[in-house]
RNA sequence: GCGCGGUUAGCUCAGUUGGUAGAGCAACCCGUUUACACCGGGAAGGUCGCAGGUUCGAGUCCUGCACCGCGCACCA
C-alpha cells in the first residue's frame, strides 16, 4: 500500500516529539479521571521533587525515564495512573544560592535587604527555576498529570506542614531544647547529622597538658577548644589513672581559668593517644554526652561566627584557626607541648555550602525519635519506620538496601528540625511575654490578640518533603484523591537520598496517617560521566537532558539510560550508547516503511488478534514465539527489571523482526498466495504489539508510528498492554 | 572498627529462582539494482578477582582472602 511520505526521510525526533508532547497534553490523558474504560485500580507514583536551584541534570533524567515507564505501563494495563508532579524548595540550596548571587552582583546580604525583600527575590528565582526545570521534564516525555501539580512551599503544602508540626508539638514529639547541633557557620544555620559530608584531610595532633602540676596529658587537634574544657576523662578500667579519677584541679590555660575533674567514662578509647580525653561539651557530641552522664557544666568559647568567645586579647574574637596557632604556641613557650604528629582526619562540613561545621550548644527545636507514642501502642518513631520493612508491607529494589536503612535508624538522634534561614516553612510557634509570665503557642495558624511574635526559624525542607505522598492529596483534608492514591505504590529515588527523605516519608506517613507511604521503593544509583566521575558543577562535567534530546532524541536518551542499568548500581553516560538507540529510533521507522509497502489494506481487516491465525497455520511458530518473548517482557516489567525488559524488545525488534523475519518475508510474499497473505497479517499484527511493548521506553517514536499505521484511533498510550496470545481452537471459529 | 556493593569479552555493563557465558560500543573480513549505510552478512574475542567447599552440575549458593567504591561510627 501507499506509503506515508513522512516515511520516506530518517526520522526525525525533535519536530516529531514536541509535537507528540504537545498531542498527549492536550488529549488530557496524563490526568487519570480522563482515561476511558472502567478502571478500578489506582497506580500512583509521587515524582521526587527536583529542587528548584537550577536545572535538570541526568540524575533527573533517569529518574523520569524509570517513572514513566512504569506509569505507561501501567496505564496500557488499565490501571488508574497517577503521575503527581512537583519542586521542592529546598530552603538552604536555594537560599544559599540567591543569597551568593546577589552578594556577587550587588555586593548586599540578606540582611542588608532584609527578611521581606530577601523573600521576594528567593520566590521569583524559584519561580523561574520551576519554569526551566518543567518545561525540561515535559522534554523528556513525562506523562505526569500537571493538572495536580503541587509545590513542597505552597500553602496546601503550608498547612499540611503547620497541623503535622502542631500534632506532634502537642504529642511531645516535637520539644524545643539547647542541645549541641551542628552549626554551618558559613550558611549561619543549624544542619542535621544526614547533611554533614566527611572530607578527610591530613591534622596536626597535639599531646600536652594543661599545666606542669596536671598528672594527665592529653592529645587533641583542636586545641583552641581547650578553654572549654570542664574534666578529662578516662576508661573505668585503665590501671594508669585509677588512683586520679574523681581529683579536681583549677588551672588556668592560656590565660583562661578552667575547672577539671577527672572522670571515668566508657566511651574513652584506652588506646587511643594517651588514653585520657580532655572534654569539652559545648563543642563536641560525643563530649556533650559524656556531659550529660556526669552532670559536667557546657561553657561555650566559640560563637556562631566560629571565634572564640573567652580569653584575653591574645585569642578573644579571634578565628578558631588563628586561636589554634596562639594556644599551640604559648603551650610551647611554658613547655607544656610533648608531641606534634600529622594524622588522617574526617573533617565534617555543610553539604551545602561546605562551611566546617562546628558543633555548638543552641536553643532549637527537635523531634524525638525515642519516645514512645501513646496512640501507636508506645512506640518511638523509629519504630514505627523500622516495622513497614521488617514485616515486608514495603520492599526496597535493590533488596540489599534493608541493612543500610535499619542501620541508619540504629544510629538516629533525634533530628533537629529548625534552620535559622528565611526561606521555607516558618515553625508555627508564637511567643509573647510580659513582666509576670512568658507564653508559648503552637498553632496551624496565628494566635489571636496582641503582642504575639512568630518563631524566627524555619523547617528543615525534609520536614515538609516527608509529607509529601499525602500533601500532595490534599491532606489534612480528607480528600477523595486521598482515598483513591494513597499508599502510593511506587517511590522511585536516588539511593543517596535513602535516609535524607524516603525514611522521613516512612517517618511522616505512619506518625500522621498510621499507614505506609509507598508499598515499594525503587532505587536508582547515580549517573556519572565517561570516566566515572559524579557530575558536578565545579568539574563542569554535567551533562544536560537538553543537549542529549536536541541531538539524539529523548527517546533515545530515555532508553539508553535505563537498558543495562540494574537498580541500585551506578551507570556511565555513553554518548555512544545514545547514538545506537537514535538509531534504533530509525530502524524502527524504515520497518513501519517496509510493513506498509509489503501489506494491502485488506491485511489490516483480518489482522485482529485472533482473526485468521488457526492452529496449524504457518504463521503459528512466529506468533508463539513472540508470545513467549512479550510474556517474559511482562514479567521483567513487574519485578522491576526494566533494564532487561528493554534489551529483549530491543533485540527482539531489530535482530529478530527486521533482521530475520523482515527478510524472510521478502521471499514468501513472492509467491501470491495464502501463505504470503498469512505472513503480511503476521507482520501487521507483530509489529503493532512490538510498538506496544517498546512504546514505555520510547513513548515519542511509537506513537507516532503508531499515528502513521492505518486504523488506530486511540493514541497509543492508551492502547492495551498486549497479555492475551490465546491462538483461535478451530471449534471457536465460525468458518466451516 | 562495623556494614553494603563491585571484581564477567579491548571498553562500558547485563546475567531473575544453580543447568553448555550475553548486549552495546570498538576492532577484523565480506557485502550496496532500494525498508533502513542511522544498513546487512560473517568470523573473532572470556580458565566469570584468587583459594577452598556444597552439588550430577556454580558467574549464580557457602567459607576465607585480595583489590576498588560507598555508607555509618570514630575522628580526644
Amino acid at each position: 500500500m501507499e506509503v506515508n511520505p513522512k516515511l520516506l526521510k530518517p526520522y526525525d525526533p525533535t519536530e516529531t516529539e514536541a509535537r507528540i508532547y504537545k498531542l498527549w497534553e492536550e488529549s488530557g490523558l496524563f490526568n487519570p479521571d480522563n482515561l476511558p474504560g472502567n478502571r478500578e485500580e489506582a497506580f500512583t507514583i509521587m515524582m521526587p521533587p527536583p529542587n528548584v536551584t537550577g536545572v535538570l541534570h541526568m540524575g533527573h533524567a533517569l529518574m523520569i525515564t524509570l517513572e514513566d515507564i512504569m506509569i505507561r505501563y501501567k496505564r496500557m494495563q488499565g490501571y488508574k495512573t497517577l503521575w503527581l508532579p512537583g519542586t521542592d524548595h529546598a530552603a538552604i540550596a536555594t537560599q544559599s544560592k540567591v543569597e551568593k548571587e546577589i552578594q556577587k552582583k550587588e555586593g548586599k546580604s540578606r540582611h542588608d535587604l532584609g527578611r521581606e525583600e530577601m523573600l521576594k527575590r528567593i520566590g521569583d528565582f524559584a519561580q523561574q527555576s520551576h519554569d526551566t526545570i518543567i518545561s525540561q521534564i515535559k522534554v523528556m516525555g513525562a506523562s505526569c498529570d500537571w493538572s495536580r501539580e503541587a509545590f513542597t512551599l505552597d500553602d496546601k503544602r503550608n498547612l499540611a506542614v503547620n497541623t503535622v508540626f502542631k500534632k506532634m508539638y502537642d504529642d511531645g514529639i516535637i520539644y524545643r531544647g539547647n542541645r549541641i547541633i551542628n552549626w554551618d557557620p558559613k550558611g549561619q544555620t543549624t544542619i542535621s547529622d544526614d547533611e554533614i559530608v566527611y572530607e578527610e584531610r591530613t591534622a596536626k595532633m597535639y599531646t600536652f597538658k594543661y599545666s606542669k602540676d596536671f598528672p594527665i596529658s592529653i592529645s587533641t587537634t583542636r586545641p583552641e577548644t581547650k578553654v572549654g574544657d570542664v574534666a578529662v576523662a578516662v576508661h573505668p578500667e585503665d590501671k594508669r589513672y585509677e588512683n586520679l579519677i574523681g581529683k579536681e584541679y583549677d588551672l588556668i590555660f592560656c590565660g583562661v581559668p578552667i575547672h577539671i575533674k577527672i572522670i571515668a567514662d566508657k566511651a574513652v578509647e584506652p588506646e587511643f593517644g594517651t588514653g585520657a580525653l580532655g572534654v569539652t561539651p559545648a563543642h563536641s557530641m560525643i563530649d556533650w554526652e559524656i556531659a550529660d552522664r556526669h552532670d559536667l557544666p557546657r561553657p561555650q568559647v566559640i560563637n556562631e561566627y566560629a571565634k572564640m568567645m573567652v580569653g584575653g586579647e591574645n585569642i578573644l574574637g579571634k578565628k578558631t584557626t588563628e586561636a589554634r596557632e596562639v594556644i599551640v604556641e604559648w603551650l610551647r613557650t611554658e613547655g607544656l607541648l610533648e608531641k606534634e604528629e600529622e594524622m588522617k582526619q574526617n573533617v565534617s562540613t555543610a553539604e551545602r555550602t561546605g562551611g566546617i561545621v562546628e558543633p555548638l550548644p543552641k536553643l532549637q527545636w527537635f523531634i524525638n525519635v525515642n519516645k514512645p507514642i501513646k496512640e501507636r501502642g508506645n512506640k518511638t518513631l523509629k519504630e514505627l519506620m523500622r516495622e513497614p520493612l521488617k514485616n515486608g508491607e514495603i520492599k526496597i529494589i535493590p533488596e540489599y538496601f534493608d541493612k543500610t536503612y535499619f542501620h541508619w535508624i540504629e544510629n538516629l538522634r533525634d533530628w533537629c528540625i529548625s534552620r535559622q534561614i528565611w526561606y521555607g516553612h516558618r515553625v508555627p510557634v508564637w511567643y509573647r511575654a510580659n513582666e509576670n509570665n512568658s507564653e508559648t503557642y503552637c498553632g496551624v495558624v496565628a494566635p489571636e490578640g496582641e503582642g504575639w511574635k512568630q518563631d524566627e526559624d524555619t523547617l528543615d525542607t525534609w520536614f515538609s518533603s516527608g509529607m509529601w505522598t499525602f500533601s500532595t492529596l490534599g491532606w489534612p483534608e480528607q480528600t477523595s484523591n486521598l482515598k483513591t492514591y494513597h499508599p502510593t505504590d511506587v517511590l522511585e529515588t536516588g539511593s543517596e537520598i535513602l535516609f535524607f527523605w524516603v525514611a522521613r516519608m516512612v517517618l511522616m506517613s505512619e506518625y500522621v496517617l498510621e499507614e505506609i507511604p509507598f508499598k515499594t521503593i525503587y532505587l536508582h544509583g547515580t549517573v556519572r560521566d565517561g570516566q566515572g566521575r559524579k557530575m558536578s558543577k565545579s568539574l563542569g562535567n554535567g551533562i544536560d537532558p537538553l543537549d542529549i534530546a536536541q541531538k539524539f532524541g529523548a527517546d533515545a536518551g530515555r532508553i539508553a539510560l535505563v537498558t543495562g542499568t540494574a537498580p541500585g548500581t551506578d551507570s556511565r553516560i555513553d554518548e555512544n550508547k545514545i547514538k545506537g538507540y537514535k538509531n534504533f529510533a530509525n530502524k524502527c521507522w524504515n520497518i513501519t516503511r517496509f510493513v506498509l509497502d509489503t501489506v494491502d489494506e485488506s491485511n489490516f481487516e483480518t489482522q485482529g488478534r485472533t482473526l485468521g491465525i488457526q492452529k496449524g497455520s504457518t504463521l503459528v511458530p512466529i506468533i508463539e514465539e513472540f508470545k513467549k518473548i512479550s510474556e517474559d517482557i511482562t514479567s521483567d516489567m513487574e519485578n522491576y527489571r526494566f533494564h532487561i525488559a528493554s534489551e529483549k524488545i530491543y533485540h527482539y525488534i531489530w535482530h529478530r523482526f527486521a533482521d530475520e523475519i523482515i527478510e524472510e518475508t521478502k521471499e514468501i510474499i513472492k509467491t501470491k498466495d495464502e501463505k504470503s497473505e498469512e505472513r503480511k497479517t503476521a507482520l501487521i499484527l507483530i509489529w503493532k504489539d512490538c510498538l506496544k511493548v517498546l512504546h514505555p521506553f520510547m513513548p515519542f517514536v511509537t506513537e507516532e508510528i503508531w499515528s502513521i499505521l492505518p486504523g488506530n484511533k486511540n493514541l497509543l498510550i492508551i492502547e492495551k498492554w498486549p497479555t492475551e496470545f490465546t491462538l483461535d481452537e478451530p471449534s471457536n471459529d465460525n468458518r466451516p
